[in-house]
RNA sequence: GCAGACGUAGCUCAGUUGGUUAGAGCGUCGGAUUGUGGCUCCGAAGGUCGGUGGUUCGAAUCCACUCGUCUGUACCA
C-alpha cells in the first residue's frame, strides 16, 4: 500500500557528520598506515580504549561541569551514571594508564587512532566526529621525551609526503608563558581570568596579526560584522611586553633563547621554561632537525588548560586556493605537549607525561589538495555479463568469476536485471571496470569468450559519432579461447597498468 | 554563544508591482536500440516554494516567529 508522499521518512544526515565513500576510505587507510609505521618505528605500541568514558573521567577539563552536554555528547547509563563520548584520546589514555598502572611498563609508550566527538557548531571542514592519531610517553619527566615526540611529528609529516618547508613543528613552553605573566604582574589566582584572555589573544596572532592582538590585549576589538570582543585591559607598557615576547623568535634557536632570557630574567618559572627550551633546542640541533623542520617559537599557545611544560604544534605553511580562488591556509594539523597532571589526578603519585595528536581528518583534506592522496582512480572489478538467463549458463558465468578470483583478480557476475544487455555495460562503466567478459550462445558454441577493454573503448568513443557504427564495430573487443580467459585478462590488466604509469 | 547574509526539484538557478495549473539546464529513470558503454532524439518521474502563524478576495512574493545553511566572531578539552 502506498503511503502518502508527505508522510514518507526523509533521509537525512545528522548535522555536522559525514558519510565517506570508497576513495576517501582508501586514502584514510593509506594515511593511517603511514602514521602507524612511523610511530611503531619509534617504539610505540598500540592500545585501544572505548568511545565512551564516564563523564567524570573526562570531566575535569569540561568547560562547564554543571552541564555535561555542553561540548560533549553525554547520556545517562541505566544506573544513572553520566557517560560521554570521548572528545580527545588523551583523557581516556590517562584513565587507562591509571587503571592499569602496575602492569604497564614505565615509561609507557603507546599510540592509538580513533574517532572523537565534539558537540559544537560544525563548519566547513569541521565536523562533530573526526579522527585523531595520538602517541604518548607516560612516566618520562625529561624534556628529551618531548623533543623525541617533536622529531617524530616531523618525520610523520615527511613520510606522508609533505615536503620540508611546507610544514613546521613549532615549539614553546607553558612555563615561559607563565613567566611573562609574572613579569607583567599577572601572577596569582586573582588574575587567572586575565591571564587566560592574554593567552587567547596571543593564540590569534597568525589570524589577526600584531595589530589585532594588541587591540585584544588592550580594550578590545571589533570584527567584520561589527561584533565587539572585550580585551584583557592591559596598559600599553604591559601589552608591549607581551608583544615583545611573542615576537622574540630570532633567526636561530640560540638567538630566540637569548631574547627570551632577557625578557623574563625576573621570573623563576619563566627562566626554568627557557632552559627547557634551550635543552630541547640542543637536542633538535644534535639530531639535525633545526633545518626548518622544528622551530622554537614563543607565539605558540596551546591547550590552555592542562599543559604544564613544552607545547608543540604541527603547522602546514603552504597556501592553496579554494574553489572560489581565495587563498586558504590549513594551519594547524596536529599538536601536543606535556601534561604532568593528567594521569596523577587518578593517583597519589606524580606521573609526568607528554604526547602528540595528529588531526587525521584535517590533514587528509590538506593532503588531498596537495595531490598526495586520492589521486589514483579506484579500479572496479572485472564484470562478467549475463547473456543467457538459464541456470546452466549462470553456472558457467559463476565458474568464470571464480576462476578470476582464484587468480587474485577482482571480479563479479552482473547481479542486476540482465534483461537489457546495455545496462550491464553501463554498470561496468560506472564501476570503473577494466574490462567486461561476454559469452552468449554463439561464443559458447565456439568455445570462446569476448573480452571488452572498457578503458580503451572509452578512448575510442571520442572518435565515433554515429551510434550505429559505435554499436556494430564493438570497439576494443576481442575473442579468446575459453581456456585462456584468465591468462588473457591478466595480460590486459597489466597492459592497462603499464599505460597508467606512462601517463 | 553573538552579529550579518541567504533558504524555490537530487544539483545549479529563473520566477515581473502580491494574480490562473511554480519553470529551465544538468542529473535520474524509461524508450528509439530485448547482443554492446559514448553521441543524438523522444518521453516520464521528481516541489507541502525550509517550517508555523499572520495580513489579503488571493502569498514563492508582504509581516512575525522558528528551523537550517553560509560568513565573521567567541569557545575549542
Amino acid at each position: 500500500m502506498a503511503k502518502k508522499k508527505s508522510a514518507k521518512l526523509k533521509a537525512r544526515l545528522p548535522r555536522g557528520f559525514v558519510d565517506r565513500g570508497p576513495a576517501e576510505l582508501l586514502a584514510m587507510e593509506q594515511m593511517i598506515s603511514v602514521i602507524k609505521q612511523t610511530y611503531e618505528l619509534y617504539g610505540f605500541e598500540p592500545v585501544e580504549t572505548p568511545m565512551f568514558e564516564y563523564t567524570d573521567a573526562l570531566g575535569k577539563f569540561l568547560p562547564d561541569q554543571d552541564r555535561p552536554n555542553a561540548g560533549v555528547f553525554s547520556l545517562q547509563d541505566d544506573d544513572e551514571q553520566w557517560m560521554s563520548l570521548r572528545y580527545d584520546l588523551t583523557a581516556p589514555l590517562a584513565r587507562h594508564v591509571a587503571e592499569n598502572f602496575e602492569s604497564l611498563p614505565k615509561p609507557y609508550r603507546s599510540y592509538r587512532a580513533g574517532y572523537v566527538f565534539r558537540n559544537e557548531k560544525p563548519g566547513p571542514g569541521r565536523f562533530r566526529q573526526f579522527m585523531q592519531f595520538d602517541a604518548d610517553t607516560i612516566g618520562a619527566p625529561s624534556v628529551s621525551a618531548d623533543a623525541e615526540i617533536c622529531m617524530m611529528a616531523s618525520d610523520t609529516m615527511e613520510r606522508l609526503g609533505i615536503s620540508r618547508g611546507d610544514y613546521v613543528i613549532r615549539v614553546n613552553n607553558r612555563k615561559v608563558l607563565d613567566g611573562v605573566m609574572e613579569v607583567i604582574g599577572l601572577a596569582g589566582d586573582e588574575h587567572a581570568e586575565t591571564r587566560l584572555t592574554v593567552l587567547r589573544a596571543v593564540d590569534k596572532l597568525d589570524r589577526l596579526g600584531v595589530e589585532g592582538v594588541k587591540l585584544l590585549l588592550g580594550e578590545g576589538r571589533k570584527d567584520a560584522s561589527g561584533d565587539f570582543t572585550k580585551g584583557a585591559g592591559l596598559g600599553d607598557a604591559e601589552a608591549d611586553k607581551v608583544l615583545a615576547f611573542v615576537e622574540a623568535g630570532g633567526e636561530t634557536t640560540d638567538q630566540t633563547i637569548e631574547n627570551l632570557r632577557g625578557l623574563i630574567a625576573d621570573s623563576k618559572t619563566g627562566a626554568e621554561g627557557v632552559e627547557e627550551l634551550a635543552t630541547m633546542g640542543k637536542l633538535f640541533d644534535a639530531a639535525g632537525y633545526t633545518d626548518g623542520r622544528v622551530l622554537i617559537d614563543p607565539s605558540v599557545v596551546r591547550g590552555l588548560e592542562y599543559y604544564t611544560g613544552p607545547v608543540y604544534e604541527a603547522e602546514l605553511t603552504f597556501e592553496v586556493k579554494d574553489e572560489k580562488g581565495r587563498p586558504v591556509r590549513f594551519g594547524s594539523v596536529g599538536g601536543g605537549g606535556r601534561y604532568d597532571g593528567l594521569v596523577s589526578r587518578f593517583m597519589s603519585q606524580p606521573v609526568p607525561s607528554t604526547g602528540f595528536s595528529v588531526g587525521v581528518s584535517r590533514l587528509m583534506a590538506a593532503l588531498t589538495t596537495l595531490g598526495k592522496l586520492g589521486q589514483e582512480e579506484i579500479a572496479g572489478p572485472v564484470v562478467v555479463c549475463v547473456m543467457d538467463k538459464d541456470i546452466d549458463s549462470i553456472a558457467h558465468y559463476q565458474a568464470m568469476v571464480q576462476e578470476l578470483r582464484t587468480a587474485g583478480i577482482r571480479a563479479e557476475m552482473y547481479q542486476g536485471n540482465p534483461k537489457q544487455f546495455g545496462k550491464q555495460l553501463q554498470y561496468a562503466d560506472k564501476r570503473n571496470s577494466p574490462c567486461a567478459i561476454i559469452q552468449g550462445s554463439q561464443e559458447r558454441e565456439q568455445g570462446e569468450v569476448q573480452i571488452k577493454d572498457l578503458i580503451e573503448g572509452k578512448r575510442l568513443s571520442a572518435e565515433i559519432e554515429d551510434n550505429k557504427t559505435w554499436r556494430e564495430s564493438r570497439p576494443a573487443q576481442f575473442a579468446v579461447k575459453r581456456d585462456e580467459l584468465v591468462a588473457e585478462v591478466k595480460k590486459l590488466l597489466s597492459a592497462q597498468e603499464e599505460d597508467r604509469e606512462n601517463n
